[in-house]
DNA sequence: GTCTATACGTCGATAGAC
DNA sequence: GTCTATCGACGTATAGAC
């Protein structure tokens, strides 16, 4: 017994879901979304393809590799991503900023989760093969969080701050999602504020 | 090309690694740091066998199954996280209690930083056999920090703060552990209080 | 540029000797 | 209780038709 099979099959995600969407793009989605929630092993690029609704050589044709299919996901998820933290403080010091950053993580959890999970389902890991690209999505999310951390509290460490309120609004923003998805964005907001700003 | 090749072997894991420790304990043993590593599904059993010592029979005398192996590892790690928490906040109360913590918490990861890489990876995923064995640890040690935050500040949301506060210290935990393992606990601790207690 | 069919390797699990 | 040898299933990647 001991049955270890992994239910094999998967919904399907087709064409349509997002109007007007390249093939690129459709195995894009169907990769995060699964990988978010199997993990890269143990998703299939046969699971892939059935969910994106294309054939399996389509992906070697596109991506050259499932680990190449893997590293494109994560490149497009890290510059989105910085990109968002970055334009949410242009403008913005001290506090303010912070309670901008905070609130657009959350914004960015909600709007992307399955690619939250993946952040934080391999950051930590040093035995794999994209662990550079990996890597670049902590160095630059995190940096844009030092910078602020730097310029509002002096005296605070930057880097090992900037690690807490990531981690904070993270853990929060996905313990939400995920067990607790019935409740409004901005109780979530108010807790992780309360926790880090506490004198606002 | 594109070489995908997980590199294979690893390196040994002496029975003399603890004093008299048994078969079982060096198999778990192995299997937390390779699978903390490398993620489950990307751990072969011949791997973990490798490392361990001894033969791949002989995890399956044991373990009946992979996964079966994987919820040992599990229920280990959280049994000893929840007692080391609960044992952390006797006869404390309010900021004190928080304090400790967050600080047992820390002394935990650095204990044990595989099995606190392993639950972050694997926490928020929804699709896998051992989910309800994880969520386990979730719901336990996330409760310690509620209770604690419910009689501290009764005005805020318990487990949304408690998942604040778990995952600041954790992240900023892994955040130490996996990229600047030279810094002391000290510094480390002082940053995670300095975000979720300024007051103090 | 996308599909089908298949080669080749690896992995989980078992059987049986010791 | 631990080992070695082996089976069957599955997964990555490629070749070639369309």
């Amino acid at each position: 017994m001991t049955t270890s099979a992994i239910p094999p099959p998967a919904p399907a995600y087709p064409d349509t879901a997002q109007p007007r969407r390249g093939t690129r793009g459709c195995i894009v989605d169907a990769a995060v979304a699964l990988i978010a929630d199997r993990g890269f092993s143990a998703t299939s690029v046969d699971d892939i393809a059935t969910a994106a609704g294309v054939a399996k050589g389509s992906i070697y044709y596109n991506f050259g590799s499932k680990t190449a299919l893997f590293e494109a996901v994560i490149v497009a998820g890290v510059d989105r991503l910085t990109a968002a933290l970055r334009a949410s403080v242009v403008d913005l010091e001290g506090p303010a900023a912070i309670e901008a950053l905070v609130t657009e993580l959350l914004v960015q959890v909600q709007a992307h989760p399955d690619f939250a999970k993946l952040v934080v389902a391999e950051v930590f890991r040093t035995g794999r093969d994209w662990q550079h690209s990996i890597q670049q999505v902590r160095e630059e999310s995190m940096a844009v969080f030092a910078d602020v951390v730097r310029a509002t509290w002096p005296d605070r460490d930057p880097s090992l701050t900037a690690a807490a309120l990531f981690g904070a609004t993270l853990v929060a923003g996905l313990e939400w999602l995920a067990f607790q998805p019935h409740r409004p964005a901005a109780d979530v907001r108010a807790a992780v504020l309360a926790t880090v700003l506490p004198s606002t």
